[in-house]
DNA sequence: AAATTAATTCGATGAATATCTAATTAATTT
DNA sequence: AAATTAATTAGATATTCATCGAATTAATTT
């Protein structure tokens, strides 16, 4: 009952499959009728080695199937794979899933790169929001979980990334990273970093 | 609640949207959060051109639609699209339907091109199904509906075909296009040809 | 056995298109 | 005001891929 969510390529060659006119038409005369390859080729007029080579693409995605019948070979139909797609589709997890071989991080490392000097302080602090909350997020890898740090250790740590130290407090309070409390300050347990 | 049917170009459209490894990410991250070219182009490691790129045609496909916010372009899935296209698969009467721009007689066309002489005489009485089928089809418009044939009369037209008339007579009863009683031939009015 | 026919495979060609760089536009920060 | 930044557009390049013709295979008809 429950399909399962296609792979990565599966997807891909799925879309890949429709994604042409002619065979979107061999698929429409296939949902009619099971046809052999000479007759798709007269009705689309197209050669048959063309069409040969869509059925093989529609075959490789799962969608069509030929059986010998004789010396033709006739097309058919694979009978519940699209539904089985589009239902697949409708799942909410099959998509987000897709990005699942992206890297998350990859953003947060362009902008390091682009902010960090090699000796790990920061040209500047940027000043649009994503950007400094990627550098934020780096810069409280530096604070250890669970201890609480005065003002003043507070700022040793700070520095090696910037000199203005009181902005950073002020930030990393800001966007909820640190808290605060009668002077010292921690890392919040909430953060999903390491 | 029903879908309309989607237009060729639509459908067309739509599928070759998806058939691309990095628009199919793009929708994956879409679908997790709306995100800014240059986000997207660091996560994918393309350049915002091509991002930009992508973005369009998926956009000219209804997937996902951009609102500038400050200086950024902030794309997001057009909620809905993808599950519209996805039900709309799922309808029978969608599939089929794609195939309405192809000539059905075209196959019927190209037999009696490979089988009949420039004065209408054929060939040959082709040995294969869907052929002698289709030859019989063109030789049953010279019978008019409604019309009692002797032997003799139906001869006389079999001939204008080909001199093999016995032949011709057997198979035009054996795929049920005339009847026969009493040494008389007639159409049969179920069929769907003119 | 020889000729015909359907289908596939292979190689070549041309069209579509994914990607990049460079130039341009528009908005923001300094 | 000048410099920075994000995004788009245009032009160039390279890759993918649809299509065809020719050669090959396999089955059928004569």
């Amino acid at each position: 009952m429950n399909d399962p969510i296609p792979s990565d390529e599966q997807l891909l060659g799925f879309f890949k499959a429709m994604a042409d006119a002619n065979r979107l038409k061999i698929i429409g005369l296939l949902t009619q009728s099971p046809r052999s390859v000479e007759e798709l080729a007269a009705l689309l007029d197209l050669r048959p080695s063309t069409v040969s080579h869509h059925l093989m693409v529609l075959s490789e995605a799962g969608l069509v199937n030929g059986r010998a019948q004789s010396y033709y070979n006739v097309y058919q139909m694979t009978s519940g794979a699209l539904e089985s797609m589009a239902r697949r589709l409708l799942a909410q997890e099959t998509l987000p899933q897709v990005a699942g071989s992206v890297d998350l991080n990859a953003y947060d490392r362009k902008v390091l790169a682009d902010f960090l000097l090699p000796d790990g302080h920061l040209k500047t602090i940027p000043a649009q929001h994503k950007k400094r909350e990627a550098i934020l997020r780096h810069i409280l890898k530096s604070f250890e979980p669970g201890v609480r740090y005065s003002e003043k250790q507070a700022n040793e740590i700070l520095e090696r990334f910037h000199e203005d130290t009181a902005t950073l407090r002020r930030e990393l309070i800001a966007y909820k990273m640190l808290d605060r409390a009668s002077g010292e300050y921690w890392r919040k347990t909430d953060t999903t970093e390491n």
